[in-house]
DNA sequence: TACAACAATGCAACTTTGTTGCAAAATATT
DNA sequence: AATATTTTGCAACAAAGTTGCATTGTTGTA
C-alpha cells in the first residue's frame, strides 16, 4: 500500500513528502471520511496544523479527496474514486453521517438522483447527505 | 408583518424580545437563507454576537428555522414552513446555493427524493444541497 | 552524487468563529 | 406594581482558520 500511496501522489503531480504520505495513508486506513480535527489527532502532532490545512486543500484541488457538507460547521473529507481529476470532481454518491458514532460514510453503491430544478437554475454539483443510525450502531 | 412576527414568537412560546423580533423579521425580509455572519451584518451591530448565536439556536430548537449544510464550513439558516414544530422538522425540500451570488434558496417546490440505503443504515434526516447558477445570475 | 531551482513545511502572529459563566436588564406572571 | 423568570451583554476563553516568511525538503539536471 505504501507504494500505492506514492504512486497516487505522483500521478497527480505532487511532490512526495512525509506529510502527504502520512495524511493520504490515513484516509486509506480509516476508510471513512475525516474532519480536519480527526486528522490532527490521528497524525499525533507529527505535523503542524497549517500543513494539514494546506495538504487537505491541495488534495481537494487535485481531485484526490472530496468534501462532504455537514450541518454542524465541520466539513469532512473522503477519498475520491478514480474518476476525479484536478478541476472536475465526480463524487455523485450519497453520504451518511451517523448521529451515534459520528462516522461519515461514502455510500458508493447509492448514487445521487437527478432532480429537476425550476427555470433558470443550473446545477453544477449535488450533495445528498443523510444522517441517522449506521449499520454498526443499529442494534 | 410586525404583528405577524410577534405572533410567531408567541405561538412557539418564546418571550418577545427586540433581538428575536429583529432577527426573525430579517428572515422574512430577505426571503433567502442566511449564515450567522449575514445576520450579524444586517442587524448592524444592534446585538451582541452571542445573542445572535443563542437566538438562532433557540429558533432551530423551536422549529422556526432550519439549518442548511454547506461544504464551506458556514451553516445557513432559513425559515421553516408551518409544519415544523419544536422537536420535529419537516423541511424535506431541496436547497440551492448559487456559486455566483452566494444566495442560498429553499426550493420548496422540489422535495427530497427517498433513497434506499444499504442494510442497517437508518435515515433520520436527508439533506439535498445543489450548487450552481441561480436564475438571477443565469444570463 | 552534488548542485541549483523550486516547493513544502514550521513557526509566529493574527483573524474569525464559536462557547461559557455571570451580573444586569428586560420580559412575563401574579 | 412587585416578583419570578428569561434574556441579554460583557468578558474571558477556546477552537478554527489564515498569512507571511525563513528554513527545510524535494526534484530534476549536471
Ligand atoms: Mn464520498
Ligand atoms: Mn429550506
Ligand atoms: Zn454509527
Ligand atoms: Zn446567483
Amino acid at each position: 500500500m505504501q507504494a500505492n500511496i506514492t504512486e497516487i501522489l505522483r500521478k497527480h503531480q505532487l511532490s512526495i513528502t512525509e506529510a502527504r504520505k502520512k495524511i493520504l495513508s490515513l484516509f486509506w486506513e480509516t476508510g471513512n471520511a475525516m474532519a480536519h480535527g480527526d486528522i490532527e489527532q490521528k497524525s499525533s502532532a507529527d505535523f503542524d496544523r497549517v500543513t494539514i490545512y494546506r495538504t487537505l486543500q491541495t488534495f481537494v484541488e487535485k481531485g484526490i479527496i472530496h468534501t462532504i457538507p455537514t450541518a454542524d460547521n465541520s466539513v469532512r473529507y473522503a477519498l475520491c474514486k478514480d474518476e476525479c481529476a484536478a478541476g472536475h470532481h465526480h463524487d455523485d454518491h450519497v453520504h451518511f453521517i451517523c448521529d451515534d458514532c459520528g462516522i461519515t460514510y461514502c455510500i458508493d453503491e447509492v448514487s445521487v438522483p437527478k432532480v429537476k430544478l425550476p427555470k433558470g437554475f443550473k446545477a453544477a454539483q449535488t450533495d445528498l447527505v443523510i444522517s441517522g443510525t449506521c449499520n454498526k450502531c443499529d442494534l
